[in-house]
DNA sequence: AATCTATTCAATAATTATATTGAATAGTTG
DNA sequence: CAACTATTCAATATAATTATTGAATAGATT
């Protein structure tokens, strides 16, 4: 084969991965996807599309094979076919966090509204979790900490946290922590603590981040 | 600010930037970049594009400022505005070449018939460099080997490489690298050594992953 | 200032991407 | 097997992407 076919194969090819990426809704499932496996009706549920438009972009996913299925009972559910699919995703991210100075301030503005904006990084709180008496709060819902949290901390996912909130001592520090650094349940969480008088940070990170740094992970069996 | 407008204005913005990616010629242009800045003419010439087709995905890229111009008389020189987009690309390229059966099997095919299949990893490299009497070949133009290679190897540009044979003992072992997995200078190298009974393999990767891994780069001046 | 040169722009045509709607399908439950 | 449910498909309209062509521009050279 010559030289510039070959080329002009492989550039090809990997556009026609990175095209699958290339659009706001599909990067948004892949980012939810990186929590485990959702069914169509949950992934348009989360990011606020109709269930065929959904669909219709799980397809381009599945066509562009960056997620498979498992079907259980009437349910079909969607999964990233490779943990490296959330690497390239984080890194991309994180280009975007570090130098679009749109994103930067989008992130600021949310966040300083929430009293969120000092939030830590992974290695930061792994330094807290060492040396302070630090209680990690996990807000995603119940299953997604039940599939994996990280280790010693605690799920009060958002809806429960006011109830919650007489079993949380004020003497203690608190860092919230969801599925990253676009999910606003942590920011959320960190307001209305903040509020009450708790000393709060949001984690930048969600919990895959963490997974990807090797860092300890538990799991809860369903009751 | 509302969760979902921040959500869908998080993801478009990130999605602009994929979508600014999301193109053969445009990876390519990335890909080329990364070897340090270059001309418009020189970017078309590489790529086989036309010049005007080319300046049209430099303005793409350029408005997702993944690139950046500086101008020199005439010229306009193209360069990436961050070592990090290099490196998002790399990440994009490995989840290709390692999940992609289609890419697996052009490059397998590509490579077979240039007895470069064996080709090596950079890890193996370095193993390779410290114990044994391995000649490291820097296969791309003059002007990139100026710009920065692998400390200790060689330039010998492809159009040289038959005179210079001469100069070449054939009891060494040799590794040839040039830009990156697609960059087919040193399999062509490669192809031409073991033709003359040379012991040669490649190098997967190319001079920008070398020195994104921190590893050790000499510079020589233009003469 | 006139000419030259590298690059960009504007207009076009062809192709591809997207959201919406409602119908079709495949598997489950009664 | 009929009814149901989750998902996919097909058709449509609108919008965005791409390559090509030739003209325009901005800076350098004479």
């Amino acid at each position: 084969m010559e030289k510039r076919v070959f080329k002009d194969k492989a550039y090809s090819i990997l556009a026609t991965m990175v095209k699958a990426m290339a659009n706001p809704h599909r990067l948004e499932i892949v980012d939810l996807l990186g929590q485990g496996e959702k069914t169509v009706e949950e992934i348009a549920g989360e990011t606020g599309m109709s269930v065929a438009n959904t669909s219709q972009h799980l397809q381009v996913l599945k066509s562009a094979n960056l997620v498979e299925i498992r079907r259980e009972g009437n349910f079909i559910n969607y999964k990233l076919t490779h943990e490296e699919i959330y690497k390239s995703w984080q890194n991309l991210r994180e280009l975007g966090l570090n130098h679009i100075a749109e994103m930067e301030k989008l992130v600021k503005d949310f966040r300083e509204k929430r009293n969120s904006l000092e939030a830590l990084k992974i290695d930061e709180l792994l330094t807290k979790m060492k040396s302070k008496n630090v209680v990690v709060l996990d807000i995603r819902p119940e299953t997604e900490f039940q599939n994996g949290h990280i280790t010693g901390a605690i799920n009060i996912p958002i809806e429960e946290l006011a109830t919650q909130l007489k079993n949380l001592p004020k003497n203690k520090e608190y860092v919230a922590y969801c599925r990253g650094p676009f999910c606003v349940f942590a920011d959320e969480a960190v307001a209305v603590l903040n509020k009450k008088g708790y000393s709060a940070k949001r984690l930048n990170e969600g919990f895959p981040d963490w997974v990807l740094k090797g860092l300890p992970v538990s799991y809860s069996k369903a009751s």
